[in-house]
DNA sequence: ATATCTATCGGAAACGTTTTCGGAAACGCA
DNA sequence: TGCGTTTCCGAAAACGTTTCCGATAGATAT
């Protein structure tokens, strides 16, 4: 009854089992096996997108001739270019990013790892990285480690997985170890610290002032008369919180102050510990006359904290703090602060893994700087004249 | 001199021109032209990522055996499988996800557009987008608009290049056409509207109460003994802003008390134009004595600019607003709001657009409301107790 | 013993592009 | 006229994966 496709007839066709639901059949004149297949790819296929090819076949040559005439190969004759550059804008061509990809090795899209992108700083970098990535046609895959080593460490094989060219990454604060970056480092593809750098590799950086803001926000302080400052520093491993609080060592050296070591408190930028901070400061038989907080949102804390005991800022104590926000300058007192420039710290990371992508082997890894601004508000001023 | 690749002699070979920079021959025993190409694609490759060839290769088998085993297909010997496995892991291999996607004509990849990643509420949306896109195995490409409907266009036109999977946009204030969001609709791609939709289109959405948050803000100020409310609005075109204009005129009516135009002032949201909007009202033969700002900022811009006058806030004027911020309430006087869950809108817009393209025929566009919460602060309470 | 079935696998096409390399014709110069 | 040259184009491989379809061997049913 079923007719062989070979032969044509069915005489010596017989069943041979099933298969994915199929009924087999073999035809012992051909000797062959064979299904009815039914096109049911074809079915569910999303509306065709025009292909090369098909413009290869409505103007007439080769898929490698339409190729090249859209990248602007030399290999061609300006008169088939046109023809086929008309064709291809009439029939709405647009080039699949993935074949192109998959067969350059190159996917022309970055990959970036932040803490937390509902950070204001971190945010402010994301829009500087967009900005001149688009500008030079690269695309960006975001990636947010909430302050993670392991989800960071996820992030990292995500991002490689999805074959970025390179990788812009600013630490996790748990992270101490490296290893992740080392692997793909080894593998050469290309990468970008920011912020929170890391100096066990040999990647470029892009970091901000963080020594030369510390030292100039607690100078201030000392100028206004502050002798017993105190620090609420970040963690110990956060290369950038050791910096800021070298500052602050350099700083007190300058003017001759001796470092109590009660001032010193480390935190993890946590609310709860700000405020463990601050009791135990208050708590001390002489307490400080100046804070300085190396996170803007823990002097914050502090500012409110100390207003809720009726505190005098500035007047009984000082505060500063480093980075800055709106919120800084419209709270009362306004807090003084080093200022940075998050949008600026974007794009020279981004500029810098760009030049990393496409001078492969000539790049040497730097260390950039962005400058940032001491702003100072009321919350440090003690005398009225600067 | 030279010898030919076929006949193996080189007595007949002649120079047959150039050809890319090497030297052409013509052997006319064999009728042949050949170059000596030299490997040079080889030589700048990358290190060489395993493949699924590769794995089939070590352990003795086809590629597609390989691929069967490592996706959980049914059609294979578990002895097979497990060997494959480990020689997989053994070989550190990541499958390419460019190979993958092209084959599959899937990317498990989401498009994001919004008007500015630095604005406190889209980041809130972004991180509640990632979490739950990470969750389910879907990646996330960010683009931005800053506002101007012609980079919103270049946005989505971006990620359909990039074959993301679907869509989720909140539009510019410039955007009043959405000839891009229905092109692509047409071709198929699921897309979801958040926070800024747009009714012109079929498309699931995720809005908040601006309508009811606006009416509770309103009543409460009336509550306060507000008669005279002014209100902040948007850009006409903004259907949210027109939602939250009409919770404020609900409102009114509510309590009877009659609108007037004079008090109702458009804007853009810039800073310029809200103290515009507050100078015409302080203006007025009888000024206002609540102050409505549909969007946070402007309200934070207006409490500053009061205090700036010396009017007392609230008893000369009470100001609310919508949408929250830390800032909202450290500010003195802290600002009353309508608070908004910016972190649960991402999550419902994706939770809907993974929805849509897993189901994509039987989806039904959907409107879901991310629900709000009246957080009373200083900044209206004019009668100590609530 | 024969006919059918099941489990498992290989070959090859397909996804859409780029690039290599050779062929053919036209061209330039002696 | 004839040799070398240039220009332009096509065929085919390559990128790495999935999936279709057929092919076996052994198991089971008749």
């Amino acid at each position: 009854m079923e007719i062989c496709e070979k032969c044509g007839s069915g005489e010596n066709v017989v069943k041979s089992g099933f298969v994915r639901g199929k009924q087999r059949l073999f035809c012992k004149t051909c000797g062959i096996h064979f299904t009815f297949a039914l096109p049911h790819r074809e079915a569910l296929k999303k509306p065709h997108q025009t292909t090369i090819i098909d413009i290869a076949k409505m103007v007439g040559v080769s898929p490698s001739t339409v190729s090249r005439a859209l990248n602007r190969s030399t290999e061609i004759n300006p008169t088939t270019r046109q023809e086929i550059i008309r064709v291809a804008a009439e029939m709405d061509y647009r080039p699949n990013l993935l074949a192109q990809s998959l067969n350059r090795g190159e996917t022309h899209t970055i990959g970036v790892v932040i803490p937390n992108i509902e950070r204001p700083f971190f945010a402010g970098v994301l829009a500087g990285i967009q900005k001149v990535a688009t500008e030079v046609g690269y695309r960006v895959m975001i990636c947010q480690s909430n302050e993670s080593h392991s989800t960071e460490t996820l992030n990292v094989q995500a991002l490689v997985a999805s074959r970025v060219d390179g990788l812009l990454i600013s630490h996790s604060k748990e992270t101490t170890s490296f290893e992740h970056i080392k692997l793909q480092l080894k593998k050469g593809l290309p990468i970008v610290h920011f912020d929170r750098v890391c100096n066990e590799v040999e990647t470029a950086k892009v970091v901000e002032e963080d020594y030369e803001g510390s030292f100039l926000l607690v100078e201030h302080l000392i100028q206004q008369g502050c002798r017993r400052i105190a620090v609420c520093a970040g963690p110990r491993e956060l290369l950038i919180s050791n910096a800021r609080l070298e500052g602050y060592k350099a700083a007190l050296a300058k003017y001759g102050i001796v470092l109590n070591e009660e001032l010193v408190y480390h935190t993890n930028f946590k609310k709860r510990e700000t405020l463990l901070a601050l009791e135990s400061w208050l708590q001390l038989p002489q307490p400080p006359d100046g804070i300085f907080a190396v996170h803007y949102g823990n002097a914050i804390e502090i500012l409110v904290e100390l207003k809720n005991r009726g505190i005098k800022v500035p007047h009984e104590i000082a505060v500063v703090g480093f980075g800055d926000e709106l919120i800084a300058e419209l709270i009362e007192p306004s807090l003084t602060v080093f200022h940075l420039f998050p949008f600026q710290v974007g794009e020279t990371a981004v500029t810098l893994l760009i030049d990393n992508i496409i001078h492969r082997d000539s790049f040497r890894p730097v260390v950039q700087t962005v400058k940032g601004e001491l702003i100072i508000r009321e919350s440090s001023l003690r005398t009225k004249s600067l």
